[in-house]
DNA sequence: CATGAATGAGCATTCATTCAT
DNA sequence: AATGAATGAATGCTCATTCAT
């Protein structure tokens, strides 16, 4: 049943961010959604499941952010305000998982010790790629200064990670989330800030 | 004996880095400096030591690089790009257990159930924390533009991590290593780069 | 399941008293009840749960035989002798645990390393301490000749372990068990015996 | 060199008394005796072989205790008293090993593991033997009381045993030592005491 | 002789997973 | 569909013992 996967995968999500992708249990899960380490089975084949499936929603949650459509005939710098509102908004809802997440903890399966690589393009990295994507669809002309679109999606990722990166441990979901203003303006005009109007800066 | 410390932390270093905190064994860890797993124990009292230990050199060199002299007579900027030049290298020098290390992974030790909070001031934090001090002594009247030196910090330690961050589960250490240039430009003038334009700016 | 603790009490009693309080393992108790060493921990939480489990039922057992109530109307000889052979019985029962658990081998858990010092009362002194008790409660006047109720316990309690004693590493139960004529008299006229002839004693 | 056999065997006493004959490490013993673990291999072939040579030499000065001369002409009783005296000396002297030791703890070697049934005729057993010869020496006509001496030794050594245990746990050394009489009596009449003179006893 | 260093053999314990009910 | 019960496979850690120096 749909229904009781998507139980499973948000008690998955509460497990994992109290007590991380390793230490968090199959029974911890379980108890997390009601139901008993066994029954976990009937939905999912195995741990790994239960954390690929999470994996998927959470970043197809981030990808489709990107999906959703923005009101026509704005600027750049317009466009790209609403989508990162719409990431930080999200990363709110995800933050306790952030970093099991993210971190992208080189699982290896019980089985998988015998070195057989896995191809586990990290979280991390396929967010970067999306949004480097973003900035390739919607960066027209010196929108990014010349800068490649994948260097300045990397920066820009990273600097929203630095930034919600304390709440990784708290519970201090109160915290101002007006990181988006702080955030576009250091992108654009980095420390210095926008060179506002002519003649100033005597 | 020291050496042989040091010899274990450094296969620790290539152990946790190729299978995680978590996946890797005594065993793996043995394996990769010669020893054999009890051994270890003649050096250090647990894993956790060794853990600890490892992340205590770890954050130690990142500290260190910090309290290196730097020329006198130079400017905001030019400081800036010294001490991020240092710590860039040693990035390349930690990548490999950059993420294990970073990511925090809210170790549970195993007395730690007992509820005793382990007050685990995450290393990514602490040095975020390091880094908006460096601000703080360094930059003096409106070098940072007005901005919060710890805001400032996270944002640029996460630009760093953003760009080093592929590097995690590649073994191309031979990757361009300019990455300097680009966060400095990119931290004093955001996308839009220097305003180079001759009559602005007095 | 209760029943399957029991199950594991049994077959812990039959391992212990094969091996040894630390010489039997996990493994040899759960292969002494038919289940593999994991399943213990179904039951009980650790090995020493089910040594005090063990304990505290061995103990129970003996404690419960002084509760158990006497006819009345009898003398002090006469109810000691009926409390007597119901320990008797009890320890030809107990037998193949009688060292283990009576010599109350200095257990140091794994947690007693700090320190903390455990105040293990041994069995043996518990038990004695009982006895003792029973003395006060049951013996008027001069029947314990003006001796000291604890020493007196101590005594007795010694003798029967002794006569007890060569049971240990023996599977011979069929040995004549009538000990308890043999340590009613004893205790009460030592080798002497009961002073028979005529005039004495008016 | 035979003196740092009896430095080891001295200080295995002490560390057996404290942890256990199991919890106690060749390193608690090798620390005791102010020699490194691996230096015990030098007198002793294994930690069994330092077990071993304590009991001998534990129950070696118990022996001895029967052989020493005993002045002539004294009554059973007094010869009882004056040996008894020298055993309750002795066990003052042993008392910190007297449970590890007397228990009997029924050492299993690492790989007798297999059932091979170990003939560890307990200390205890040896020591009721030797107890029942002595008495079978010296006592003439009706000493005994027309007791079997083996069934008298078990039930004098047990009482001995049980007056003594407590001392088990205490570092209380200091305890009065006049169990003699009161064993004596004990022994001689239990609990009713010696019938003293004749018209006695209303 | 003494020891620092190293190790093989074990052991308690955990946990994902299976399966009969 | 749900679960209580059971377990195989690991894993961290301990300790008696060996041996080159």
């Amino acid at each position: 049943m749909a229904h009781a996967r998507t139980d499973i995968l948000d008690a998955a999500v509460a497990a994992f961010g109290k007590k991380g992708l390793h230490n968090a249990t199959m029974q911890d899960i379980a108890q997390e959604a009601g139901y008993t380490a066994a029954s976990l089975y009937t939905y999912f084949k195995s741990k790994q499941e239960i954390v690929d499936a999470m994996v998927t929603r959470l970043t197809d949650e981030y990808m489709q952010r990107f999906e959703e459509p923005v009101p026509s005939g704005l600027t750049f710098r317009q466009r790209f305000e609403i989508v990162l509102q719409r990431q930080i908004d999200l990363a709110v809802r995800q933050h306790n998982v952030y970093h099991s997440f993210l971190g992208g903890e080189q699982e290896v399966g019980p089985c998988a010790a015998d070195g057989s690589a896995r191809v586990f393009h990290s979280n991390f990295e396929r967010r970067i790629l999306r949004l480097a994507q973003w900035f390739r669809d919607n960066a027209k002309g010196d929108d990014l200064g010349g800068n490649d679109p994948e260097i300045v999606a990397r920066l820009l990722f990273g600097m929203g990670f630095g930034l919600v990166h304390e709440w990784g441990n708290t519970a201090d979901k109160n915290r101002p989330l007006d990181y988006a203003p702080i955030l576009t303006e250091f992108f654009f005009h980095g420390i210095s800030g926008k060179p506002k109007t002519g003649v100033r800066k005597k």
